[in-house]
DNA sequence: CAGGACCCTTACCAGATGGTAGACGGGTGG
DNA sequence: CCACCCGTCTACCATCTGGTAAGGGTCCTG
């Protein structure tokens, strides 16, 4: 049950967002009464903070997995974004949690940094290494990440404009944005290109 | 004072999004009571409707300019991009309010639409009529159309996500944005790339 | 000056929302 | 069999929300 619960709230809060989700209308989804979520998740913010968390836990994974491989240099950084992608693309919502939180003054805006924060130091800390080893082209890591991010992000806007315009979940967008992506990194970092 | 009200409206429904406005909240902001507000607007939807209008007109005239003048071509949809790109970065709360009303099922979307398709529908014919005279490389338009409209209201979430890092407002990004909008135009149209 | 349009206000309301308190039932271990 | 925990439920509440009704002040005009 507190899987389902985690389930439906994800989608809600990814999709209409988390003011306008209420807990009647989720547990009514579910078939269940709202003081079963309380019970389980204590408050709506709780609830918000537990979606955060199994949000940042599956991208930790994905990210893990690469960097536990053995690709180097600019290789590590195309299969990163590549396994971020995949996620992304096998569950869209997570994308459109990740853009409802990541602004300023939501709630679990502080609870998503907290998980952020230091995949995003380590990565930028291997970055500057890789750069002072002469195997990155030497540019600004902390820019070059939160753009990277915001891009990633930001197809959580793009598939809805397209569905929003009669077009349906199309692969093809997605995919361009991953290409332009790849493409903007590799000027930035890949000492061959 | 109706000015003043769209004025915070159009902020608010911009940044924090239009379940999470208040018009207590907005009233209070402003040293008004929310009577005042629905005196001038009648209803919250009609406060939206009238905010969204507003961001459309807002648009409309800066293409209208771009369309008025004589550049032809791929040249005019440089010209066009570009002047999207002023209005946004002299607004960034537009795009916040574009984002947030682009999205399927929320109110204002449909509003939002009613000024847009016929923008979509005269950019669409020209760039078509372009394409048939030979003047423009062919391709996908309606495509084409979607993806640059999504770009440039992506811009919203990356200017937040900027500043939830602690970054501010720097232009940078953005013009990176447009950069990689006309190289992705430029490759799709002009018959000289 | 009377009337009215315009703008903003106070007073009030019905419904929805997040949250608390406590009862019911069905296991499970002693 | 009993005590206890766990999950779900019913009942209820305080607060906030968008919205209605109506009053008052100001300015222009006949």
């Amino acid at each position: 049950m507190k899987a389902r619960v985690l389930d439906a709230a994800l989608a809600s809060f990814g999709t209409a967002g988390y003011d306008s989700t209420s807990l009647d209308g989720l547990a009514v989804g579910l078939g269940i009464r709202k003081q079963t979520i309380l019970y389980h998740f204590v408050s709506k913010r709780g609830l918000l903070n537990a979606v955060v968390d199994r949000v940042a836990e599956d991208l930790t994974v994905a990210m893990d997995q690469v960097l536990a491989g053995d690709q180097r240099d600019w290789e590590r950084v195309d299969a990163l974004v590549r396994s971020v992608f995949r996620v992304a693309l096998e569950q869209p919502v997570l994308l459109g949690l990740l853009r409802e939180v990541s602004r300023p003054n939501s709630p679990g805006a502080q609870r998503l940094r907290g998980h952020l924060d230091p995949l995003m130091a380590r990565a930028r800390l291997w970055i500057e290494a890789e750069m002072a080893a002469g195997r990155l082209r030497r540019t600004d890591a902390q820019l070059l990440l939160l753009s990277a991010y915001s891009t990633v992000v930001g197809v959580a806007t793009e598939i809805e404009v397209l569905r929003a315009a009669g077009v349906g979940p199309t692969l093809r967008p997605v995919v361009q944005r991953r290409k332009e992506l790849l493409r903007f990194l590799r000027a930035s970092l890949d000492p061959r290109s």
